[in-house]
DNA sequence: CCCGAACCTTAGCACTGCTAGACAATCGAG
DNA sequence: CTCGATTGTCTAGCAGTGCTAAGGTTCGGG
């Protein structure tokens, strides 16, 4: 009994080692790099060891998705805790959430970019995925203004955010310039 | 003389059959399936033809972005041609926007979510692509509010609308619910 | 001590983008 | 009109992809 539960643990610790270093090579080498052959040597085990884990590629990349909802969640709400005003708050969210876009674009591209097989914006959705709309939705309700439903003010600064962040990173905008962009944002979207 | 002539012209028909076939099957199947042997099957040529024209894949993907940034700016100017007012023009350019994007997502991928190999915000960035941006700034430029950069106001525009399609395309935001977020956006991004 | 089951690996499939080398058709020069 | 050279095209193949069927090997439970 207790071996089936040794087992237990092993299995369960050796698919975090899979998703931290499915993570880890894509951080680093980007998702290309990623591929089955890579990541069994990486774990020291064969590929099917991969698929007794995961139903295949895409449910890795949910799994880092997963990972990364949860961080990014958290540092969403520190970045907000501290400020006082309102208008501090929004503008520090904002940063934040770029500034993670910026520092882990493999995870960021696992989230929203790639496909990881997760539901969105729905009752099957991920609690970690809805943890982190829940952490921009509270900070973003407070500002959504008279007569604007908060969760349709979150969607629309989220969108907003997201744009800057992948359009950015892609090169589709000029770098540099963040700053004045999120004043912008922040200044005309936000009401107090 | 006259036959490197015709030869060129046809040199030239055959590039431009390539390309729209690579969009057609992109459109009609997803850009997974736009692979080296089929596109070269559906032109009845074989697969080291397309590398007489193209440099690889990448490069077809963006001949298709050319291509659709050419079209998608000309959408856009018909569509911001009829309203009177400023407020009106910027919510017809919006939905036109999102409208392109929703009914060519092959194509819009082409432009900003797949590596085309092309140049942007950039000096080499090639015609279409800076047209096409000529086109939300034109519009745009009158709605930026005093002391803001008609450019960088159309840049977080761009990123905004660029937020909404993607996010709803992927399945990232509740479809439907585009009307109030477009009315939202305009009402607060613009100034009059 | 031995059996059965859980576990893992080897080997392979069908596919990808891309390319070297052989082949044929066409052109220009004599 | 003929012959060599140049173009143009195709066949065949490489290295790599995600994924899986079949076969051992190992190890716990009786």
């Amino acid at each position: 009994m207790s071996v089936q539960e040794r087992r237990r643990r092993e299995r369960a610790e050796r698919e975090r080692l899979i998703v931290a270093t499915a993570r880890e090579l894509a951080e680093h080498q980007g998702w290309d790099a990623v591929t089955t052959r890579r990541l069994a040597e990486r774990i020291e085990y064969s590929q099917p060891v991969l698929y007794s884990h995961f139903r295949g590629k895409r449910e890795i990349i949910g799994a880092v998705a997963l990972d990364g909802a949860a961080e990014m969640a958290a540092e969403l709400r520190a970045a907000t805790a501290g400020p006082d005003t309102p208008r501090a708050r929004v503008a520090a969210l904002a940063h934040a959430y770029l500034d993670y876009a910026a520092r882990h674009p493999a995870v960021y591209d696992a989230m929203f970019e790639l496909d990881g097989g997760l539901a969105f914006a729905d009752e099957d959705t991920p609690q970690p995925l809805k943890d982190a709309f829940a952490a921009l939705l509270e900070t973003l309700r407070d500002v959504a203004g008279e007569g604007v439903p908060p969760g349709l003010f979150t969607e629309v600064f989220w969108a907003a955010l997201h744009g800057l962040a992948t359009l950015t990173r892609a090169g589709r905008l000029p770098p540099g310039d963040t700053d004045p962009r999120v004043e912008l944002l922040v200044d005309r979207l936000a009401r107090m």
